[in-house]
DNA sequence: TTAAATGCAAAGCTTTTGCAATACT
DNA sequence: AGTATTGCAAAAGCTTTGCATTTAA
């Protein structure tokens, strides 16, 4: 709560609360998930307040959401670095280390003087077995 | 509107006037705005039509949408090939033949196995321009 | 003629906002 | 004590759905 502080925010239970449940997640979360797992601890969960906290700990870099799809924004310690790649025949999600994609980025930047990062959109396209002519119908998550 | 029929929907002045607003202007584009567009052309314009025919475009493969931010999904002809890049810092949009990243796709197709596309979300990252210290202030975009 | 498409109204889902009560510093 | 934060309720923004009417085939 160090950094929420210096920043000019209070360190609140709910904020605290809102940090353990994502490490002990350890995976992208919508508000809604982050709030029922509060249910009880802080005098209530409100998914206002949720989203207000969330909005707050990306603000001092604790906290990043990523859009995986047309679902909500699933939020995550900005600390656990990792990036997205979506299927878009199966919608199977693949969670990457950034240094796995720094040829991606550096042929980026070749081809167009961008930086890229894949941690707010992810790469969509076509994952190995569905390329494969493999498991279209197998949908695990929201189609992107 | 032959595509349209073949796949047993009905040719109808609504579906035509939406391709012709996409033709004409050539940028993705939300759907009010097509909505606005069409105002007083069909015998009215009406949001929920709009959105039905964007969805049944798409299906036959004429339409397809994209999310450059957390706005509205924008809509664009499948026939116009574009892939795009957002700065998150000054969110400049950057509309790029997919020609252009094909070097990318072999990198990310090396790195991962999955073959990529970014017609459906773009890639997010910073421009030249914000890379170099630049522009920072100057968002045309709504934020990503 | 008859099934699909439309307009309109209403709802759904995700996220934001207003405001009085509460908790942090 | 004083202000940020919270809960609650309501609204906003985007998209979908239900249903009676119209329209394409």
């Amino acid at each position: 709560m160090g950094l929420v502080r210096e920043h000019g925010f209070r360190g609140t239970t709910a904020r605290r609360l809102v940090l353990e449940m994502l490490f002990a997640t350890g995976e992208p979360l919508a508000a809604e998930r982050v709030a029922e797992g509060l249910a009880g601890r802080v005098p209530r969960s409100d998914l206002a307040s949720v989203y207000r906290n969330l909005e707050t700990l990306e603000e001092v870099g604790l906290v990043r959401h990523v859009h995986l799809g047309h679902g909500p924004g699933l939020y995550a310690l900005a600390g656990v670095a990792r990036e997205y790649l979506v299927c878009e025949s199966c919608s199977r999600v693949l969670a990457i280390e950034p240094a796995d994609l720094d040829g991606v980025r550096e042929e980026i930047s070749a081809a167009t003087g961008w930086e890229a990062r894949f941690t707010h959109f992810p790469i969509v396209g076509l994952c190995p077995d569905c390329l494969a002519g493999g498991h279209e119908g197998e949908a695990r998550h929201a189609h992107p």
